[in-house]
DNA sequence: TCACCATATAGCCAGATAGTTATCCTTGCA
DNA sequence: TGCAAGGATAACTATCTGGCTATATGGTGA
């Protein structure tokens, strides 16, 4: 069974939400916990507008969910499937690695 | 254990690579057989340079390997987890979808 | 009501890249 | 030797988007 055009684009947006080092490293920062925009703010060199611009990203991509607490927004990996997608992909480049230097996402 | 910067964007590169409709097209062509450019340019609707260019950034990637046979160059994937992440990537397409319609890779 | 904090959004710019056309390189064969 | 076919590459363009600054929105406490 081979996908159209249409679904070859939604499993390309998909993998496109991942094909960036900063959303990569959100999502990093969110594996053990929930966290508020600032927090993440503070774990990374990146203004807060682009973290929430590449959160929302990640939100409309249905990666990650968002709870208001106060004046807080608290984001968290929404699917597991991101674990997994992750961990693939540093299974891949650990094989291919020259000289290994075990990446674990 | 968190990856560094570099470590960030090579991960990146590689989902980069499933990150383009024309690409990903390409690999479901290749997932049955390896097969010559030509014959993947006649599936597509795309120019053979285009094609070409595509191969070479999948084969940059690790993701699929070439062997000559005459004048032609025949691909094929070259690591499994290709497979690997686009049944995952089907698979929440499928979840998510209001009206389920079972992508397949 | 006001001042303040957290987050989101708008508008802009620079760099990256998918796709095109034209051209080059290589191989096989007459 | 020459030519034709298969692939790769070069140069260019249009589009997309990550990141920035500035500003808007919304909740909280005094």
């Amino acid at each position: 069974m081979k996908l159209n055009a249409q679904q070859l684009e939604r499993v390309a947006n998909l993998f496109r939400a991942f094909a960036e080092p900063t959303r990569l490293a959100i999502v990093q920062e969110l594996k053990a916990d929930e966290m508020s925009v600032s927090d993440i703010v503070g774990c990374l060199s990146t203004s807060q507008a682009n973290v929430s611009k590449q959160l929302k990203l990640l939100h409309d991509a249905g990666l990650v969910s968002r709870r208001k607490q106060g004046t807080q927004v608290l984001y968290r990996i929404a699917d597991p499937m991101v674990f997994e997608l992750c961990r693939i992909a540093c299974d891949k480049l650990n094989r291919d690695a020259v000289r290994p230097a075990k990446l674990k996402f």
